[in-house]
RNA sequence: GCGCCCAUAGCUCAGUUGGAUCAGAGCGUCCGGCUUCUACCCGGAUGGUCGCAGGUUCGAGUCCUGCUGGGCGCACCA
């Protein structure tokens, strides 16, 4: 059952609704396929079943009935359908006033509900490698989308700092040292090396396992050099989410939950049963157990990811749990939220694995440009020097100080926008000189647009923040309309982000904002009369207004992806 | 072998949860327009039996079954 977002398509139910006798919540709203049809649609197909007629002859009685409201101009029957035309001046002062107040997006939809976001969460001694940037951009856009939305939103950075991989370091870095001063690189390369004479030497891998094992009985030497690593480690991480602007409300890695282990296994024991010498949960439909002990007597995963689950619905009570963690770990997630279950943890059913795709690097220039090792800071820097590079070109006289402050913005966010762009369950192909171009869809594209907006403002000198004074009889013609019911859509686009879990449908819109945006603004290419900045002044304010609302637009929706949204570029 | 996911135009992808031209957009190619309110913009043309075969339904790109082709995952890593 859906809920309508904007007052026209709340009018447009209940208009239905009223001479049906059915609950506006029931009937969906959307925009017919072509714009002579109408601006809004509803059909009838519900309500002629439940009244044993055909649609058409209800859609018909339901037009027929209509009487014109303050925000619905006509009604009329296109087969299943009653389309509806509005009242353009009042739709236009009603999207524009909520644009410029920043509440186009529906900020009460998610009031007294929190979201838990598990997002990036990557190990320790490692960079963030670029395969890293599906999961911190979705996640990101997810936690902008909820918040904006109105839901308390707990963005959490489960670092992987625990378990035996880091007892590998530990006895890699106590068997071969490393020089000072040290750092993730290093650290990396430290691990690198031991996974690689473990291949041809057993008994590295021994070692590996007794140094996570000391860790965790708390040896205060291993324990020292452990926080050392991940303190060095935290420290390259932060760079890195600043650049992307993002902060986390909770930093609590794996190794948080090591005093709960005791716990868990308590809780649990009167379901594990021992296999191969590992401590084990069997689990109803699956082939394989779910494993909580190696047979060393060391936690895994899963045992931390209980102890991290139980932590978050107790502290926070989530109405959603949400991990925004790769596909290839989408049966680890099955099994643990059934292992929750059988654990008679009944709020279970809020833990959703969000599973994306893989990145491919197609383009052969970026990968050969970044050589091998494809880390997440050194994507942004060639994105960021092939933006330097299109600006130099086409816009030469612009301040070196913007350039400065703007290349950056735009460079990741190209990046951003790229991976974001497409349904996150897909595998994507990544190529880094069309996701820097403006042409065609891309997130300096939008970025474009957005600067176009501020450029015209610019140009008036003068920049409209409210709806005070402004005529809106002087909009409606039809470029400006499409532009409208464009800006309508927003709403109901952002909702279906959030209960999707699926970001990219805010990027497509932007697109297509972008798209409308530019056919109005190059309408007064050819005819000047339809251009902003003309002589009549009440005319020329209520564009102003409307170009206020598309630019504020812009700025939320860049904002929901987590993208920049510079003022000039 | 078992499980999960994917398959739409030459390429990259949308398709509002089963509805009216739903067969679309961008890139590419071809033609035309614009040099402006800053540009890489705008319009048109080209282009697909929606992997294949069945089924459910008044109605299927969308749901079900089978098949083909691809990806990922299947015990002491995370």
């Amino acid at each position: 059952m859906p809920t309508h977002h904007t007052p026209v398509h709340l009018a447009a139910a209940q208009a239905v609704a009223a001479s049906a006798g059915v609950a506006a919540e029931d009937l969906k709203v959307e925009a017919p396929p072509r714009p002579e049809l109408g601006d809004l649609a509803v059909g009838c197909f519900t309500i002629a079943k439940a009244a044993k007629k055909s649609p058409a002859q209800v859609a018909t009685e339901i037009a027929a009935a209509f009487q014109p409201t303050e925000l619905l101009a006509s009604a009329t029957a296109a087969g299943p359908f009653v389309n509806f035309r509005l009242d353009r001046t009042q739709t236009f002062k009603w999207l524009i006033d909520s644009a410029l107040r920043g509440q186009l997006v529906p900020g009460a939809v998610g009031t007294g509900k929190t979201i838990c976001i598990d997002y990036s969460s990557p190990n320790i001694s490692k960079h963030l490698a670029y395969h890293h940037i599906r999961g911190t951009t979705i996640g990101h856009a997810l936690v902008q989308i909820f918040r904006a939305l109105g839901y308390k939103v707990v963005g959490i950075n489960f670092l992987g700092d625990w378990g035996t991989t880091h007892g590998m370091l530990l006895a890699a870095y106590n068997i071969w040292g490393a020089e000072e001063p040290l750092d993730i690189t290093k650290l990396n390369h430290l691990y690198v090396k031991f996974r690689d004479g473990m291949k041809t030497n057993p008994d590295l891998e021994q070692q590996g396992r007794l140094y996570f094992k000391k860790l965790e009985d708390g040896d205060p030497e291993v324990r020292a050099l452990w926080q050392r690593f991940r303190d060095i480690s935290w420290a390259e991480f932060e760079e890195v989410y600043k650049l992307l602007g993002i902060e986390f409300d909770e930093v609590r890695g794996e190794s948080a939950y090591e005093p709960d282990m005791p716990g868990v296994f308590k809780e649990l024991e009167h379901l594990i049963t021992e296999s191969e010498g590992a401590r084990v949960v069997e689990l109803e439909g699956e082939k394989n157990p779910i494993l909580l002990k190696t047979k060393d007597g060391t936690t895994l995963y899963a045992t931390r990811d209980v102890a991290a689950a139980k932590y978050r619905w107790n502290t926070f009570h989530p109405t959603r749990s949400l991990y925004v963690v790769d596909r290839g770990q989408a049966l680890h997630f099955r099994q643990l939220f059934k292992l929750l279950l059988k654990a008679g943890h009944s709020w279970a059913s809020v833990c959703e694995h969000v599973p994306y795709g893989l990145i491919r690097l197609g383009g052969k220039k970026t990968a050969t440009r970044l050589g091998g090792v494809m880390l997440m800071r050194d994507v942004f820097k060639v994105a960021e020097a092939e933006v330097r590079e299109v600006i130099a070109r086409v816009n030469p006289t612009l301040a070196p100080e913007i350039v400065d402050q703007v290349a950056p913005q735009i460079g990741i966010g190209a990046v951003v926008f790229a991976n974001l762009a497409t349904q996150r369950e897909k595998d994507i192909d990544f190529d880094l000189e069309k996701a820097v171009s403006l042409d065609g869809d891309s997130g300096p594209y939008i970025q474009y647009s957005h600067a176009r907006c501020a450029s015209i403002a610019r140009k008036a000198g003068e920049k409209v923040t409210s709806i005070e004074g402004i005529d809106f009889t002087k909009l409606g013609h039809d470029a400006e309309w499409e532009l409208a019911k464009k800006l309508l859509e927003l709403p109901e686009i952002v909702v279906r982000a959030a209960d999707n879990s699926e970001p990219h449908g805010v990027a497509h819109y932007l697109l297509q904002l972008a798209g409308e945006f530019s056919r109005w603004y190059t309408a007064g290419n050819g005819d000047p009369t339809l251009r902003v900045l003309v002589d009549d002044v009440p005319t020329r304010r209520a564009r102003l207004a409307l170009v206020a609302a598309v630019q504020a637009t812009f700025a939320t929706g860049l904002g929901l992806l987590g993208i920049a949204a510079p003022d000039q570029m």
